[in-house]
DNA sequence: TTTTGTGAACCGGTTCACAGCA
DNA sequence: TGCTGTGAACCGGTTCACAAAA
């Protein structure tokens, strides 16, 4: 972990493809400024300043700026930036020009869910397999397409060409299944079973635990109502605006909402 | 932002409960480390070595360590830490000691599995109340808890003495539902729509966006892939195992997971 | 004049290595 | 002797402020 430390690489490699060494952080960035420029393209924007990007992805402009820095420089000075080359260009990083082909294996509460998700084919995704081991499952068609038996996960995998897995299994099955993945080739794992998975060099793994989202909300939560108690100048528990102002004042009537989290 | 910097601030304050400052990396953390203490508790482990209770979170000591020795050293030297005292220490920072009423909004695709997750109760969470907009989905009951209309979120949050609450409508209703529920009395928010929320200062949000985290596995395999065609030393596109050697050799059995990501 | 791109300062967090305690 | 607690070095990332470009 502490070899050389000249890595101060950048820019290219030998592929003709740009190949950037870009920071994790930066990177994580990336999607959110990809779903903001979408956005504004929708609302017919072709224009954008930092400012505004970086108003519309909820970050500070200094440091979107810096991000976009790492990519080479796609603004006018004075100007702004391109929304479509922009676009083009993040997608294109992220390597979301090919819609890509995820398993998804798991089709219990939460993956039954996943597996019906209208929101990820707008943004590069498309589910190509269901797996389970329930028999009672197996026959089920969810969205067109049929839940297999994990034990088919090594053909599927390669026939569909694909690289990325989501699952969602109880915690106990996910090590062995996370095992199979990997073997059939799979080298990216969204995992959502509150358990950590090991794997081997070259295969990435990011975590979903909602659990612990909420634990970290409670922290806050905790830390807040201490604090209130312990200062009792205001008796009133309600907010204390000062920074963003809250736009709508509640209780909008219009609203129709149908189905979960779609895309922006 | 950037006043005194004399906020050397840790231990109590005024109040008799230890009023720590927690990094938030740590608070980050923290359910983790919980996390794997009830799965070592489960095994009948009652005293731990960092070394281990790392290793069985997935982090390493030395970060272990710094994390637990914040709040205020609860380890015996030569020996390790008590399971069970460690356990309540962290619930207690948490703030997980009393059941967290959890209120849901938007219950589509994602809010209907989450209404029924079972894995949040033995964590420190009780779903409390689910609305919808949508008259078609208001007589439904999940998992024993009627869907209410929106308009009923004011009262409810109140009566139920909610401070949580998850996000899961489609994005363009995430605004006006993220402020009726500020409004109403709700300091933290878990965001699933793919958008940025805007909320008054005392108001925590996190954000799940999953096909951000399907977008950052992307990148990652858009540069192992490129890597591996600017690097054609192997021909086999397998994995390149090193570290953490794959424990099971995949295809194991008899696994048997029925529902979707439970507790550990 | 506007807005980008970036060096430099700054800061939170991680890692290291070892002193201190059981 | 073994393992924790922690100061110090280190590092990635953020913020600041301004020079350069349109």
């Amino acid at each position: 972990m502490s070899e050389d430390k000249r890595q101060t690489s950048r820019r290219k490699t030998s592929a003709g493809s740009a190949e950037l060494d870009l920071p994790e952080a930066t990177v994580a960035r990336l999607p959110e400024y990809l779903r903001a420029l979408h956005a504004l393209a929708e609302i017919g924007r072709d224009t954008v300043s930092s400012e505004d990007l970086a108003a519309a992805a909820g970050i500070n402009a200094a440091k979107l700026r810096k991000d976009l820095s790492q990519l080479g420089s796609y603004g006018t000075r004075g100007v702004g930036y391109d929304v479509e080359l922009l676009t083009s260009q993040i997608s294109t990083v992220l390597g979301l020009t090919e819609n890509r082909a995820v398993a998804l294996v798991g089709i219990g509460n939460l993956g039954h869910a996943l597996a019906g998700y209208a929101g990820f084919s707008p943004r590069g995704f498309r589910i190509a397999a269901l797996f389970d081991i329930d028999e009672g499952r197996l026959g089920e068609t969810i969205g067109g397409l049929l839940v297999r038996h994990v034990s088919e996960i090594a053909d599927v995998v390669v026939t569909e060409g694909i690289s990325i897995a989501m699952l969602t299994t109880p915690p106990h099955a996910a090590q062995p299944v996370a095992d199979m993945l990997v073997e059939a080739g799979v080298t990216s794992i969204l995992n959502f079973a509150p358990c950590v998975l090991s794997v081997p060099e070259g295969v990435d793994v990011r975590k979903v635990d909602l659990a612990i989202e909420l634990q970290i909300l409670s922290f806050h939560e905790h830390r807040k109502a201490t604090a209130r108690t312990a200062t009792p100048e205001s008796a009133s528990p309600k907010t204390a605006s000062v920074n963003p102002p809250p736009p709508s004042p509640a209780t909008a009537p219009g609203i129709a909402f149908s189905d979960q989290a779609e895309n922006a």
